[in-house]
DNA sequence: CTGAAAGCGCTTACAG
DNA sequence: CTGAAAGCGCTTACAG
């Protein structure tokens, strides 16, 4: 017992040095570069370091040296399971990869506050990130404020798409590829009338909006999009309005799970019967689109592959600084799945108490 | 432009002190108690750190001070949406308190590592979280090893229970009462043969499963444990187990949402008719329970309560660290959903293909 | 109410 | 290969 119990404090440098009897620098070198010290020295400080239970100071490592070892991931979005899926992938990618730790630092949306933008991220977590200076940074999902994030860090995005000039790189799915597949497999089930629940809360809703309008135009369909962001409620409020259009959607594609699935709730809600009256599909693939009772035909964006490529991308970048920039679009699959089996139903049908 | 462009370097206490004319020291007092400051002197500091966008580093003040004017919370598991709501409500409850800024840092189970234990945090963040020296920390979810969170740092957990003897505090709901609101709920529809998956994972899982038994002694009814922990697959596998026994349960009550949902995926697949054939029920009371096609009864453990709850324990251990020990349990409320609403079933159905 | 000094635990040149 | 010194950006007594 050198330490009063429940002491926060830990072995320094200074202690290893002194219990080792070498100086504190020799000891920061054996933990930086330990080829570089005597073998007989290197001995006597890694046994007086585990003897004491050293491990080095995180923060004044990262005062002391240009960064800490380490890759930041932020989880933008703590409710899509979306999110979940990559940060694994990636996390187990950059371990696999040895030498760099890392933390998983996550800002939680109020979803409380309905009429705040989609994706803010807590400023006062992205100063402490910044000061813990990373090597770089993995931003996984859509941040509403890319300025709001740590300057003078490498950050590649996953699932989200960097403003235009900002030099940060992005691995995500191809959103007009993955549109197509939708189309492909809802216009051989004879829907004509697609909708479109999506078109906001940043980049990739926007995208996949613009994949949307062109695969309607490069077929002659009309339009008909119904704005929401990412989450069950908006997709289910936009459901809501989508069921009120004469005549009547036979199909909705939404911005990605989540968003489908309001849509299934606001169907249901109305009396509708599934899919027999609407065909409904989302993005991401996610675990709920594959949970029996929703059974959603999803594009499966490859979250784990999505996840392994940002993470080598961020290991390339510290290799080379300069190689960062650019998008990397991964061809998505399409998981056809109970949600969009019928064939259109009844555009009028009886109508039901709501 | 003061500074290189792309720069990650900030404006630190000493370009403050030039600009406005006076000692560091002063800079450090101004921000720390503006009253201690004269009115001048206050002002000249404000304009020079409001110029050079300056914030104070967050890693030289915690090296520097006692620790870090801000909360630690750690959610365990990012798969389970629960946890984001007690995350929002405990992080609103403490902004509100003002003063206290605060860091989640979460960190992400692997799920594909199937073999693993439930709760396993990553000791590096840990480490860094310890090095940062929180006012305190918050935990929310079940930990499969306490040992590994920091030490010396008074520890709140949000829907888990301590280790006995740890002197950490809790706030999670009261699993016997909850038990107790299922079981007069599944009696009074007639239900005799009620089934529980659950009891690994931790302390919530157990306590949960000791519930369970309590409730079944209580009323001499048999007891038919499935162990699971709290993922839809486990809860998926359990219910595929549960399914094979002769005679087979007409209820079963599932240690979450997450669970539940696996159960009813495992019906599903086995092609029962839910809930005339199976009710299920789960504890939490997510947005997934909700979901029109998913009606889950479930114990509603308000987590909004909790997180608000977990929160205030925490600012009051700021306080009197010494006050800190001690469970509290909120008294659960109970949603009756579609998934329980129909009489036994036929035990025996015909029997159909998987 | 204010300023010079020491120190938090580490790293990094820089001499030996 | 090794050691004394300066410094990262801040806070905290301590003397004026």
């Amino acid at each position: 017992m050198d330490k009063p119990a429940g002491s926060a404090s830990r072995a320094t440098i200074r202690d290893v040095a002194a219990q080792a009897g070498v100086s504190k620098s020799l000891v920061s070198l054996a933990f930086k570069d330990a080829s570089r010290v005597g073998e007989a020295r290197l001995r006597r400080i890694r046994e007086a370091a585990e003897e004491l239970g050293y491990q080095p100071n995180f923060l004044a490592r990262s005062l002391a040296a240009e960064g800490s070892p380490f890759i930041g991931i932020v989880v933008v979005d703590l409710r899509n399971p979306l999110f979940a899926d990559i940060a694994d992938a990636a996390r187990a990618e950059l371990d696999a990869q040895g030498q760099y730790g890392l933390i998983t630092s996550a800002s939680v949306p109020g979803v409380a506050d309905e009429g705040e933008r989609y994706g803010r991220v807590d400023d006062r977590v992205m100063t402490m990130l910044q000061d813990l200076r990373p090597r770089a940074l993995l931003v996984i999902g859509t941040v509403a404020d890319a300025s709001a994030l740590p300057r003078g860090v490498p950050i590649v995005y996953a699932s989200a798409a960097p403003e235009a000039g900002s030099g940060h790189a992005s691995v995500r799915v191809d959103d007009r590829a993955g549109m197509e597949l939708l189309f492909e497999h809802l216009m051989e089930r004879g829907h004509r009338r697609i909708a479109f629940v999506g078109g906001e809360g940043g980049g990739v809703s926007r995208s996949r909006r613009e994949a949307y309008a062109a695969s309607c135009r490069a077929r002659g369909l009309e339009e008909l999009v119904f704005p929401a962001s990412y989450s069950e409620r908006e997709g289910a409020d936009a459901g809501a309005r989508l069921l009120r259009t004469e005549p009547r959607p036979t199909a909705v594609i939404a911005v990605n799970d989540l968003a489908a699935l309001g849509v299934q709730s606001a169907a249901e809600r109305a009396g509708l019967e599934l899919p027999r009256e609407l065909a409904v599909a989302g993005f991401d693939n996610t675990y709920l689109a594959g949970l029996p009772r929703i059974s959603l035909t999803s594009v499966d964006p490859c979250n784990a592959e999505i996840g392994r490529l940002a993470a080598r991308r961020i290991l390339a970048a510290l290799q080379d600084p300069t190689a960062l920039g650019g998008d990397e679009l991964v061809r998505p699959g399409l998981v056809v799945r109970a949600s969009t089996q019928a064939a259109p139903g009844g555009a009028q049908p009886a109508s039901r108490a709501v």
